[in-house]
DNA sequence: TATGAATGAGATTTCATTCAT
DNA sequence: TATGAATGAAATCTCATTCAT
């Protein structure tokens, strides 16, 4: 009975389960952890963490509810996780490309590109951790917000270094500035209907001169794109 | 026991209860309702509407939570209203002010700040609105993005006026700037912490400056503030 | 919001509401109570009195549900009126038809078809009571049980008048005979396809041909039909 | 505390719990879902669907409510499974039966007993088949009527093959007389009182040579008993 | 590494009923 | 005669979690 159920439900979840057996043989124990992992993040993102059941990340992997438990001790450890991975996913190399060479402008732009890309790619850990980080304890949510500081610092460099160096007007409030490219780029996220690819593509684009122009000091010359 | 249940409970939510039953004689029926919402609408804000039980609205009432499905049929019943009522906030006058006298830039820069400040104010509705319209069965969520349309199209509007008249840059995606602005407004809803007033104020003109810049055509002395 | 999601409930209900008022005002005070029983009973028939709820009841008045509790004490005690209803409809004028002229035969044939003739018109109230007073409590079931015994009681007396006077056969058990001649009417019950009128009457006509050659001493000339 | 309420309740239904942790161990796991759907039974039969609760049939089997749904996927999903196997019950091997050898009479008299058996022995599966049945929704109620069917034929059948041998009378409205057989011999089930045994096995004897006689030719001999 | 069986807690929802008006 | 507002109790069902295997 239970077995029926669980072969029905792995199959309306979309998921072909003839060589799971297989693939659990052939592969190394870490790589499934981020198969659950994937599985969490993707139904977190989808229905919100409350929303979310543990049955149902267990029908996206065909395993039953209780095996979950392998892999994580807790729902909500699995959240932590998976917005661990979503926030590293944002920040990426974004300190390398901030400390790296270029204007102010190039850089800020580039940095702006990775962080639509994931959201373009309609990555779960980042749109799950967008939306559900809040519904962390306490104590996992400033282990999170440490990482998400740093991210915050890139943009807040540039834009201090654009100060500096005449490329962005002085009177910006910098902090204001930041939150408003965070929103803006997070909003990305709720545009399902956009397919990867060239549309999103043209989307950042288009985010970023408006930014460098909102940004910029009234010496048009300077922006890019 | 119920009965001390529900002080307790009553008292635990930071409600007084004394002079409920007075309250209950002195207003009006249509009253009760908008306050049920209103509540139904602060829960669904703070704890999302996966996370936030029926029980936890009547807590806030100081009534039992049976009494509420007097007042709404379902709990997504619920979230429909009081999404409804946030996105009517949302767009408020803003029809009004677009068709109304003043430069593109002044008309955008209004409505701007009508976004803004309910969330500055804290409106339940709007916040509960924004981050969980997606929670809604889809026929209600078709009613609600009907208006939600509307609001998007008082910003749109303005963006073609300005193109017209020559004040925005006429190379630029409309869509994506109305996003890129909705995206830049809703995000203020991420910052708990800001008090009301002066600091919200501060971060709508200059989120208003920002934008007024980013689409602006190459002549500075068009752009407001 | 309430007036709201009564009339829908009336409307769903494929009651026409607007002369209600009217109806009120017009018609007597024991009719109304008769028109709520039968509310009732339609209820009770359509549902079984646990699958039942007096808001359906109420609906199909065009009545708020606490209005009910005017006619009657409590949901069992409209069953127990519903039900006596139902097997004084059934009882009929069957006592005298019973003491009346004619042959056995003849006679119990006139009762037949008296039971069954209520089930063919889809009499609420006797559908009711076949399948609900067992839901009755011991006291009230009592009572009801009561006036069945009247009923019982006509079938085998006639079945020992016949056995008497030779038209029955003398093996036959009589409680027996009674209990088969009661479930086959009453399983009349469940032909809910059978449209009144000729079809039934036709059932009524044949089923009364089994029993009585069932019950006959081996002389078919004394057979009616 | 809730592990006293259990004991408390499984005591008050008259079930002992001492070795239930034994039998877990003992039996094989079909067993453990044969037993839930026989608890589940017994309650239907008893209380009717909707005047069951859950909680009752968890009751008897001195279980937890909620790990019922371990079982089956809903109350009503119980109510198929029941019914199935009070249809199964009464179907037994009478198609076997009816295509044997014997005389019309001698093989519906045989069906007409494995029939009364299952109502005689009180059991909770038919006769909560026969009254719930109603209760399933229409999807189920058709596959579980695809079963009925069965049975409506084998009692056809036989009619049929009397009238073509002679043994039954010509003008005998086969639908009629094959639904008042049916509903004779389920009306058994309203004798709740009757104990198992002899008595009922005299009921059903009597029921037999009430039908064959009103059904039979006018030749006495043909008839058995 | 994964599962079957079960559970405690709690969720939403329904229901019969009450009572002041 | 009927209703609006509310309630206590209970119903069905879901969920995260545990534990022996």
């Amino acid at each position: 009975m239970s077995d029926e159920t669980t072969r029905m439900r792995a199959r309306a979840a979309g998921i072909a389960d003839p060589d799971v057996q297989l693939r659990r043989l052939t592969i190394g124990p870490r790589r499934r952890t981020e198969e659950v992992l994937a599985a969490a993040a993707a139904v977190f993102a989808e229905r919100g963490f409350h929303g979310a059941s543990t049955q149902d990340i267990a029908d996206r992997l065909g395993m039953r509810q209780a095996s979950l438990y392998y892999y994580f001790a807790s729902k909500e450890a699995a959240l932590e996780q998976v917005c661990q991975r979503g926030i590293e996913r944002i920040i990426g190399d974004t300190e390398v490309i901030a400390a790296g060479p270029g204007s102010v402008a190039e850089r800020l732009a580039m940095v702006m590109r990775r962080h639509v890309e994931p959201l373009a790619d309609n990555c779960a850990s980042v749109r799950a951790y967008l939306h559900e980080v809040r519904f962390l304890p306490k104590e996992a949510r400033r282990r999170i917000g440490r990482l998400a500081r740093r991210y915050e610092r890139v943009v807040e460099g540039l834009l201090e270094q654009g100060i500096a160096s005449g490329e962005v007007r002085a009177d910006l409030d910098i902090e204001i500035a930041r939150d408003a490219i965070l929103g803006m780029c997070n909003h990305a996220a709720h545009w399902p209907g956009k397919e990867p690819g060239g549309a999103m593509a043209h989307v950042a684009e288009e985010l970023i001169r408006l930014v460098l122009r909102g940004i910029a000091t009234e010496r048009p010359d300077v922006v890019a794109g």
